[in-house]
RNA sequence: GGGCGCUUAGCUCAGCUGGGAGAGCAUCUGCCUUACAAGCAGAGGGUCAUAGGUUCGAGCCCUAUAGCGCCCACCA
């Protein structure tokens, strides 16, 4: 006696049920096995901030569907899970509420604060996790890591050292992406540029030794200035004149020959700073004059190294003008700018504003505006490193071995964004003056100030021979450790079994938008430490919009809360949704629309499960011989065959949206609309103990493996139907994937139940046509002088009754006994007459007939046209011919038969 | 300025290696047919952005154009 399914589907409670029996049960663990091959996958971590959103859906839903595929295939599967530390997000957030509670980070101390972040992380750091299992995720919760634990901070200092030693990581004074509201700073990845209109200020600066100086160092207007005596510059930023070190101007640029060695004198700051030459000034652009603010511009730091210019800094690290700035001290860098203007102007420097729109730099997540700044920061030199990277890559594409085995992106377009990325790499700053984070492993001499980097401070100064140290205070970029995520996860950077056995793992699956954040540094990283690429795919997906195709942002409000769609439709309507109508790499619309539709499929799933397992009550199913299946049988077994092995190819080629559309379609289409309403008549025969067990005994086969090919995608309700229809404790995540087996092709059924099917759908046709209610039964003959579709219909009788709606169905080889008051439809080989008496109006008979056999004149003309050309016959492919050929012949019988049929009629 | 992508039914989108255009939603018609009205059976609706080209054959490949979007970039 089977175990009974609930009358509707209903996610509640069901999902939350089994997710713990999965857990209790253990099947999401991995151990190191050597008789199986491995197939791993490691999450990307999310912030132990973060709240689960529709891109970590996205995301998780794409690693589950491949773990759970891979798992049934009979690999080992590991799915690492973990989370982030999110330097700058979590201090933010832990300084924030500190505020609330009066209290200064400041005075707290590093210590204090570190304390305070770790309870946080304790408290909250834990939801994203348990949101995370709502989704269904089968990853191996027992290998749970987190950035900062033990492992992973070894991990981070480790590499650091090793980079250090090996030249990579050195500190330097460079320009860096100063955040003024966070106090520290960000890598040039963290910076998004903004469209601003701002202006363009043309400001006049004398040359030394003229009278126009003069007056100005008098800090007078100058009386009848000659124009020749000033050099007019063009710039956005008038208040980082005060670091000015020097003008410069194109060495080709006739117009400013003269100018060759002469001095300039700095307005409001009243020092002379040279004129300079060099080719990286635009002639075009502005006056080509440009002034050179080494301290505070990318650009103006390359010039003055190349010309040796002193570096200026006139900001602090609040974005106030500091000391340097002479009577601007301490005000705001805008405020600043406003009165240096005014100054400007009074002392008739300003020549004029224009209006100008250019790209500010903000802060990815403050979105305050970037100062850029010289600072002495730690940095990884990237060239060397970068070369690797982008070989493998490139290799890959040629079909060349790479030692450092291979990588992919998919789809392919994306290969661009990361070899552009790659090569026109710069540095990476990696300290951040945040607490919560890892320590640089570096230590000062307090004698000397020799830096000495290593896992902790020395003994004695190999410089000075001092004894006493100072560790470096700031941190690393978040960025950092996760770089290393797919082997210190693993266990580097100790020898572990797992590292050897899982790394490289295989498939990594992000957003687009992490790329330079993430993907490239984890693959220079893993072939950096660990000689190879971390893995061999990178599954890359798009962004969740709005139904108005707006990204969500907390801004606008407009966000859709994973787990409010959960609670309403299901985990598994949502996965379906995000995995369907959608083509890798593009964003896609959110619509609840879709999300119903996809609660409806799980119904329909539910409901024909539900029917299945009524009819195997109280009979127990054995093994039908092979003469007992019926051609639908066997066509349903052929259909199920194909669509096994299409889902497992596109599946194996991560067109994962496609495979789950060809399930959806070969269960709701073909199983449920087709043979569930087949085999009826057979289900109902009480007579025929034999037939029903054989409709039975295939209909609960197609669906075990129907079910095994949604489980990836639909988890949930696919093992409750599993374990109820099985009836026994065993779970489908386990069982093993479908096969394509060669003993289910059957070609011949196939072409059969097509011509049953494309009779029903005539019939139902001109049914609808004439509006006759389906419990209106009438007589269906069929005419035919071909005795294999006189088998097909005689053979397939019984449900060819049902699914014609016809009281009788009668096969003969001529019209006889059937009257002109018929209804007639036309299908290969056959004509099919349903003698409908009153409702038959001959003449609307004839007019349907003769639109039928345009219909087909038509086809006849488009299929001789092709044959007729002699260059489609000589160059196509035979079997297209043959096809065509077949159509012909098809399309000119079907013609003969209408015609036959009309000429009765007349 | 460079790179990438998109333009297919009223809407949102699929369409994998070129071989007679699909889905969901919406619209219309008829059905409570003993699994499912979260359903069933049907219907209407498309010069696949435009212009050329390659090919026996193009939504798909090539070139150009237009519109939209994204990413990158130092034009002070």
């Amino acid at each position: 006696m089977a175990k009974e399914l609930a009358k509707t589907y209903d996610p509640h409670g069901l999902e939350e049920r089994l997710y713990k029996k999965w857990e209790e049960k253990k099947y999401f663990h991995a151990e190191v096995d050597r008789s199986k091959k491995p197939f791993t996958i490691v999450m990307p971590p999310p912030n132990i901030t973060g709240k689960l959103h529709m891109g970590h859906a996205f995301d998780n839903t794409m690693q589950d569907i491949l773990i759970r595929f891979k798992r049934m295939q009979g690999y080992n599967a590991l799915w690492m899970p973990g989370t982030d530390h999110a330097a700058i997000s979590t201090e933010v957030r832990v300084t924030n509420a500190l505020k609330e509670e009066g209290i200064d980070k400041k005075e707290l101390g590093r210590e204090g604060f570190l304390k305070r972040t770790w309870e946080w992380r304790e408290e909250y750091g834990r939801t994203i996790v348990n949101q995370l299992k709502k989704m269904g995720t089968s990853c191996d919760w027992d290998r749970e890591r987190f950035t900062m634990d033990e492992g992973c901070s070894k991990a981070v200092e480790k590499v650091f050292i090793d980079l250090y030693n090996k030249g990579y990581i050195y500190k330097g004074n460079r320009i860096v992406n100063w955040c003024p509201v966070c106090q520290t700073t960000i890598s040039d990845a963290e910076v998004e540029y903004e469209e601003q209109t701002g202006h363009f200020w043309h400001l006049r600066y004398p040359i030394a030794g003229t009278k126009e100086a003069e007056a100005m160092l008098a800090g007078k207007k100058c009386e009848n200035p000659d124009e020749k005596n000033y050099v007019v510059i063009a710039t956005t930023r008038p208040e980082t004149m005060l670091g000015d070190t020097a003008l410069a101007v194109n060495p080709s640029d006739e117009r400013y020959t003269w100018l060759k060695g002469k001095n300039v004198v700095l307005p409001l700051v009243n020092k002379e700073i040279p004129m300079v030459e060099d080719s990286y000034v635009d002639k075009e652009f502005g006056t080509g004059v440009v002034k050179i603010t080494p301290a505070h511009d990318p650009n103006d730091f390359g010039v003055g190294q190349r010309h040796n210019l002193d570096v200026v800094n006139i900001m602090n690290d609040d974005a106030t003008i500091n000391e340097a700035g002479g009577k601007y001290a301490g005000m705001d860098r805008y405020e600043a700018r406003k009165q240096m203007v005014a100054d400007l102007d009074a002392l008739g420097l300003l020549v004029k504003i224009e209006e100008h729109v250019h790209n500010v730099g903000t802060h990815d997540r403050c979105g305050c505006t970037i100062e850029p700044m010289a600072k002495k920061q730690w940095f990884v030199a990237m060239e060397e490193l970068a070369k690797p990277a982008i070989d493998v890559l490139k290799n890959t594409r040629a079909g060349i071995e790479d030692p450092h085995g291979t990588l992919q992106f998919v789809p392919e377009s994306f290969d661009k964004t990361y070899l552009r990325w790659l090569e026109n790499i710069r540095d990476w700053c990696i300290s951040r003056q945040l607490w919560w984070g890892h320590r640089i492993p570096a230590y000062y001499c307090d004698a000397c100030g020799e830096i000495v980097v290593g896992s902790k401070a020395p003994d004695v100064c190999p410089k000075c021979g001092g004894t006493h140290f100072t560790q470096e205070e700031d941190t690393l970029d978040t960025w950092f450790s996760s770089a290393l995520w797919p082997f210190s996860t693993l266990g580097w950077p100790e020898k572990t079994e797992e590292l050897d056995y899982f790394y490289p793992t295989d498939v990594l699956v992000t957003g687009y938008d992490i790329i330079f954040f993430w993907v490239v540094r984890m693959v220079f990283s893993g072939i950096e430490h660990m000689g190879r690429s971390p893995f061999h795919t990178v599954l890359i997906h798009g962004l969740i919009r709005d139904s108005q195709g707006r990204k969500m942002s907390k801004s606008l409000g407009n966000g859709i809360d994973p787990l409010e769609v959960i609670d309403k439709y299901g985990a598994d309507a949502l996965r379906l949704t995000i995995m369907t109508g959608n083509a890798p790499g593009n964003d896609m619309r959110f619509y609840y629309e879709r999300v119903e539709n996809s609660r409806n499929f799980a119904n329909k799933v539910w409901n024909a499960s539900r029917f299945i397992m009524m009819n195997m009550e109280d009979v127990t199913l054995q093994k039908p011989a092979a003469n007992e299946l019926e051609s639908a049988d066997k066509w349903i077994l052929s259909k199920l065959n194909n669509v096994v092995r299409d889902v497992t190819e596109n599946m194996e080629k991560y067109e994962l949206g496609i495979a789950v559309q060809k399930v959806y379609d070969f269960i709701w289409d073909e199983f449920c609309d087709w043979y569930i309403e087949m085999i009826k008549p057979r289900l109902y025969n009480t007579d025929d103990a034999a037939g029903k067990n054989a409709a039975l005994y295939t209909a609960r086969e197609v669906l075990i493996d129907a079910l095994k090919l949604l489980h990836p995608y639909m988890p949930f309700v696919t093992e409750e139907i599993f374990c109820t229809l099985q009836d026994e404790e065993e779970s489908i995540m386990i069982s093993s994937w479908p096969l394509f087996s060669e003993g289910r092709v059957f070609s011949q059924e196939e072409k059969a139940i097509e011509t049953i099917k494309e009779a029903v759908r005539g019939i139902r046709n001109v049914r609808n046509d004439m509006n006759v209610a389906p419990s209106r039964k009438a007589q269906v003959y069929v005419v035919t002088t071909d005795p294999e579709v006189e088998k097909i219909f005689t053979d397939g009788k019984l449900f060819f009754a049902t699914l014609s709606f016809a009281s009788d169905v009668l096969v003969q080889k001529d019209k006889s006994g059937i009257g002109d008051d018929a209804v007639s439809v036309v299908i290969e080989h056959a004509t099919i007459y349903i003698p409908f008496a009153e409702l038959v109006d001959l003449a609307q008979e004839k007019a349907r007939l003769e639109k039928e056999q345009d219909r087909l004149k038509s086809e006849i003309q488009r299929a001789e046209g092709m044959l007729k050309n002699e260059r489609f016959l000589s160059k196509a492919p035979a079997e297209k011919v043959a096809e065509e050929k077949e159509k012909l012949a098809k399309y000119t019988q079907m013609l003969k038969q209408v015609e036959e049929r009309i000429e009765s009629l007349s």
